[in-house]
DNA sequence: AATGTTTACGAACGGTCGGTCGCTTTGTAG
DNA sequence: CTACAAAGCGACCGACCGTTCGTAAACATT
């Protein structure tokens, strides 16, 4: 199987260039993220963008399906190694806060920043986000009620709304009050979990 | 007492001017908020604004304290007129959700989309941002700590993150998932103080 | 009535923005 | 070798940005 050489570059500066918007979105805004920076910081030309994406909100919301798909890679499809059940659910989270203590994106998390960026302006943009968050929490939806049926809790409850809120809040103040932001996040719902599960013994002890 | 026609006439456009601007930021975000927005959308010229702020980040500052003197007049004060202790807790993180279902800011909160606008951009509106943030969460462990005082609470904990997690939560997700997510966030505080209070009695049920 | 101050305006400036156009380079296919 | 297509570049456009400056009106002070 041979590929086109033109095509295959062509991937690969695609790429490369959406590596590099999705960071910059992460600081400066989904919005507030300007094509001369963007090719500045590849060393491309700000034309050569348009030979992929026809307009602004076009690499926009390519941004906004790469950054979803980093987020797959990176916390949920590893998190979905643990069983299911309670331990599965512990691991998102911490997988969760893990990905926001590295540091992989400059300004936390992808999501969050865009969708308090777009809350009140509607929009192609707004409305790919507010699908994905809906997809997101009923993904937690989905996780918990395995943990009722596999006999870890005995009801969901409020808890997937309570990982999301921990999360989106600790990945809002670590810049503020420093690490052990995530210390507490963890905590919490250590916490949370130790008292609704049916045997606490399977989460693990904080270090 | 009489008072400087000039200087009164300067403090009305003033605080016209604050609360075009902070509703603006809130929708576009502070550093998206645009002069000749503001000043078109009050009928006074681009140039008059900078007889009252020197720079645009001055006039930026200043919106900040004036969020600022907003949220302790609409959520604060009112709150501190509860009873000392876990129903003060309950008054504000009640009062704090209904001030974003109310939609007094067509954004929804200010600081947190201030927050996650600016965390990673330092400067001196950053800075500011992160003063308030700290003075807020102290002020919820103040609370906190006073329930335990009073005897409502056998320890604080994780409830001061778990608080300002929930109101964050909810306003991020409202303009997504509905009017629901404030009955959630109601909800969820509203378990976790029953199961922490030493008499559950004195906190409502929900209508 | 004369002087000074505060508020506010209109015009203009340099700079950046998203976007367009014509061209060159690189690689494929016949 | 030729013809074609995709990738990429440089120059340029109109629009909007924050900011400056000179000026005029409103008002207080003397």
């Amino acid at each position: 199987m041979t590929v086109d050489g033109r095509l295959a570059r062509g991937e690969r500066t695609r790429t490369a260039v959406l590596d590099q918007a999705l960071r910059l979105a992460t600081v400066n805004g989904l919005d507030g993220l300007s094509l001369s920076q963007v090719a500045d910081a590849l060393g491309v030309s700000k034309s050569g963008l348009f030979a992929h994406w026809r307009s602004k909100e076009a690499l926009q919301l390519a941004v906004v399906e790469h950054a979803r798909a980093q987020w797959t890679d990176e916390v949920i499809r590893p998190a979905l190694r643990a069983p299911r059940g309670v331990r599965r659910l512990w691991a998102l989270h911490d997988r969760r806060l893990g990905f926001y203590e590295a540091g992989v994106l400059p300004g936390g998390c992808f999501f969050a920043n865009a969708n308090f960026e777009f809350n009140a302006r509607p929009g192609a943009i707004s409305d790919r986000l507010g699908v994905q968050s809906a997809d997101w929490m009923a993904f937690l939806t989905r996780l918990a009620g395995e943990a009722v049926e596999t006999g870890d809790l005995r009801e969901a409850g409020s808890l997937p709304f309570l990982m999301e809120s921990l999360g989106v809040c600790a990945v809002m103040q670590a810049p503020v009050l420093g690490p052990a932001t995530f210390r507490h996040a963890r905590q919490a719902l250590l916490d949370h979990l130790r008292a609704v599960a049916a045997d606490p013994t399977i989460l693990p002890e904080l270090t």
